[in-house]
DNA sequence: CGATTCCCTTGACGCTGTCAAGTTCATGAA
DNA sequence: TTCATGAACTTGACAGCGTCAAGGGAATCG
């Protein structure tokens, strides 16, 4: 049996963590076309070939970073739910609040995790690493689905709404603060309308 | 004085339009990492460094072949508005199955619109090729503004929800048509309640 | 103690965008 | 007409990129 876990070996101590945190940086620096697996060794301190023994390529280094950035995704919007009211629309309300704070305060990132697509070979990976960030959502959502019906119209209502008007901020449309976050999440409050609302 | 409209001089004619119909073909065989200046070349039958004549750099092609996504995009819409029920909300469905089909029609190209951020040098220029197509969407949400109120408030909600919706299937979240384009449809109906709708 | 295995380095290859210099051809002037 | 100008394109070079093959060095195991 080897120290399964022990990745602190031989020259570098837990080089695949310092590759993933070096290309998180790389895209605050730069954007998206900043990150390559160059930088990311240089970064870190080792050969440029390195991280080919972490990563399967380049794209199975932004599966890894984009797991990540789901994982700090997910936490963001937790945060924001949690601070606010414990009230059903409260927390509707406050991980729409966290995802739109995500999306401003990293959008490399924001914009690496949904970068991928269908066809992609990372998708079975990707989804896996974007299911608890889902959850999340689904979560939020569920007391706002009305009886007998499908959780997943709500949730793609939300979802699609949050999502779109993040990314039309993103894109820049909005010269200057076109309408304000509250506004946008009144239009949300009003898709939660028709089911208890505590 | 210079013929100045005549492009069909010298070796090549009009090698312009030529490159950029050569980069929307690499979009859709092979996805956004397709385009190349010097893949569009060769295929435009020039040496690799032509484009540099035509376009600022690779950024300049991109955004260039995004003019040219954004007029097919406006166009979709339009085709699909002018062919359903010219009600204001026959003519809202129309614009919002044209956008979903231009995304699932010509995905790559879809995305390259869209990948341009706030800060990217190309913005001034991309803002204005895309300003027809908000037109389309401005002028379709006009007959659902409540009387005395800001008109960007509800082609926000309208923009995001469809703008979300084709992201998140463009991202294959939706394993098999989760909710069909009818029932996401619905919900976008819902929207437009409390303004006339004849 | 020696062999194995893992982690990483080195070097090379083709592809990319970009620049500098040269060539070819159409246009306008003499 | 001939010549000069300049636009359109070619050629060649360079650095950076991802990727592969081969090799070396350290830790572990028999």
């Amino acid at each position: 049996m080897i120290k399964s876990k022990d990745k602190t070996r031989h020259h570098h101590g837990n080089l695949r963590t310092a590759l993933i945190e070096a290309g998180i940086e790389l895209l605050a620096e730069g954007g998206l076309d900043a990150l390559s697996l160059r930088k990311c060794a240089t970064r870190a301190g080792v050969s440029h070939a390195a991280p080919a023994h972490h990563f399967a390529g380049v794209e199975g280094l932004r599966a890894a970073i984009a797991s990540e950035g789901f994982d700090r995704f997910r936490r963001r919007m937790l945060d924001c739910a949690d601070a606010g009211d414990q009230t059903p629309r409260g927390r509707l309300f406050g991980i729409a609040r966290g995802y739109l704070a995500f999306a401003r305060e990293e959008p490399a990132l924001y914009d690496l995790i949904f970068s991928f697509r269908a066809q992609s070979p990372m998708s079975a990976e990707l989804a896996c690493a974007a299911d608890p960030a889902y959850a999340v959502l689904r979560e939020t959502c569920a007391p706002f689905v009305p009886p007998g019906s499908d959780p997943v119209v709500i949730e793609t209502q939300v979802w699609s709404l949050v999502h779109g008007y993040a990314m039309l901020i993103l894109t820049g449309r909005f010269d200057r603060d076109p309408i304000d976050d509250d506004a946008f999440l009144t239009i949300l409050g009003e898709i939660g309308s028709g089911a208890e609302c505590p």
